[in-house]
DNA sequence: GCCCCTGCCTATGTATACATTTCCTGCGGT
DNA sequence: ACCGCAGGAAATGTATACATAGGCAGGGGC
């Protein structure tokens, strides 16, 4: 059964923040606004940025600026240098997907190692209500929608995969994978809101959802990591579609604007 | 053919510095010698780490420190607590396991895509020589190795296949993996130095490498990345042996003072 | 006797002054 | 006209002083 409490669209689709909410409160709010000048396409693809233009445009000092800039250099959103400060990074088409191609590798493991070690009681109950989660997003109509609730669901389903694989070191490599932007589970679905192509698609994706479900509760390893994969190349298709069909839907997707060529 | 500047011995095994180069100067020899004393076991796993006491050990002042903090949080050997500084990391035996497996994972997709997509004769050629660069560290006995120059070539391998797949998100992400020093492609091959059985297994280590090629070679993609996931699989062996049956040879692998329980 | 509150102490967070390196520019020579 | 060297401006690297918050201990009250 589903939570009642399901919320509807209480918030909108986040990407992924890193770990960047431990960080020190002046260097938070800095890396926080650097990060989304940057991907949001405020700095041309390699730029340079230097410390003390930024310090002035963000009013701190160059201390927290630093930790800031050290934070958005491990989510790859920029690049040192050798001496010489920050450059904004650059990204290929082939890149962005590599990256989500990479985060399909991994959660695949992490759906894998999940359906090979066993799932508790617990663990198989929070899978359920995640999946009637989802479930409750889709209308009677095929193509009634609660986005919101479908964003919410889906990026719970994917933090819940990684919590079953009980494998800290899965969920550090995977969350290093989701750093960038683009690579997030949620990255495409604010883009595809409003097209009715891609809401349909989210059928595919939910089934998709409970074949690794059922994979992981069935110890099946190989099919768990199999569809997860295949779950991965949904991103691809939307990029591929976002990138050569509909270039205006590039600025709704997060770090498209840093991809160059 | 090898090539013939085969260096024999002239570096011991040693761990990937992670991006660590291009620090500056003081922060640079900073994050080196921490990590050197961490990895070596000089603190305690959980041990909290406070800025002015280790500031003072290392004769240096707080900021680079802090930098150098920053630089070993990002490779896993520290953590940092919501507010209050860091603490030394402390792994289990199983994470150390899924960190090996991950980098397998992530090593078996570079191999792949290097398959799939096709190398060209360049890299061919450097494959080979690799290869037979991996060869000649064998003498004639059936002990007989040159460990020093088997490393340096291992490391040689991992690191063409790395380029072969010819994506820098791909290398983004294996590097990331290989940074936690046990799970480095090279991690067990100090400690086996002197074990007879060990030495041996590298035999069939070099029969992996050399199916590897062939498979990317052959566009056998599947191919590739299964052998890749296997050929890590010796590495997880050795640690079992480490833990289990020879604990005098922890404190001789990398990282390995950080596991507890 | 236990709990809570308060105050100090020590830790990290921040700002800024100073050192050092690097890159660019301009001048001179070839 | 082009190459090279030198000088200066501006960048990052470092140290330190100061701000601030958090934790621990001690004392007082319930």
């Amino acid at each position: 059964m589903a939570t009642t409490d399901a919320p509807s669209g209480e918030t909108l689709i986040m990407h992924d923040r890193g770990a960047a909410d431990r960080l020190p409160l002046q260097s938070q709010s800095a890396a926080m606004a650097l990060r989304d000048q940057i991907v949001g396409g405020a700095f041309a693809p390699g730029e340079r940025l230097t410390e003390v233009r930024l310090a002035a445009r963000l009013g701190i000092s160059r201390t927290p600026l630093r930790s800031a800039l050290a934070e958005l250099e491990r989510e790859g959103l920029i690049e040192r240098l050798s001496t010489t400060g920050f450059v904004v990074a650059r990204f290929t088409a082939a890149d962005v997907a590599d990256a989500i191609e990479l985060r399909g590798v991994l959660e695949g493991t992490a759906a894998r190692l999940a359906a090979e070690r066993g799932i508790d009681a617990d663990g198989a109950r929070r899978l359920d209500e995640v999946l009637d989660r989802l479930d409750a997003a889709f209308g009677p109509g095929p193509g009634d929608l609660d986005m919101d609730a479908y964003a919410a669901g889906n990026a719970l389903f994917h933090d819940l995969v990684l919590d079953l694989s009980a494998s800290p070191m899965v969920r550090r490599q995977v969350e290093h994978a989701r750093r960038l932007p683009f690579a997030s589970p949620s990255a495409f679905l604010e883009g595809q809101r409003d097209v009715a192509a891609f809401r349909r698609s989210l059928v595919a994706a939910q089934a998709q959802h409970r074949a690794i479900a059922e994979a992981i509760l069935g110890r099946e390893g190989a099919r768990a990591e199999a569809v997860m994969r295949e779950h991965a190349r949904v991103a691809r298709t939307n990029l591929q579609h976002v990138l050569t069909r509909d270039p205006s839907l590039r600025r709704r997707v997060p770090g498209l604007a840093l991809v160059v060529a």
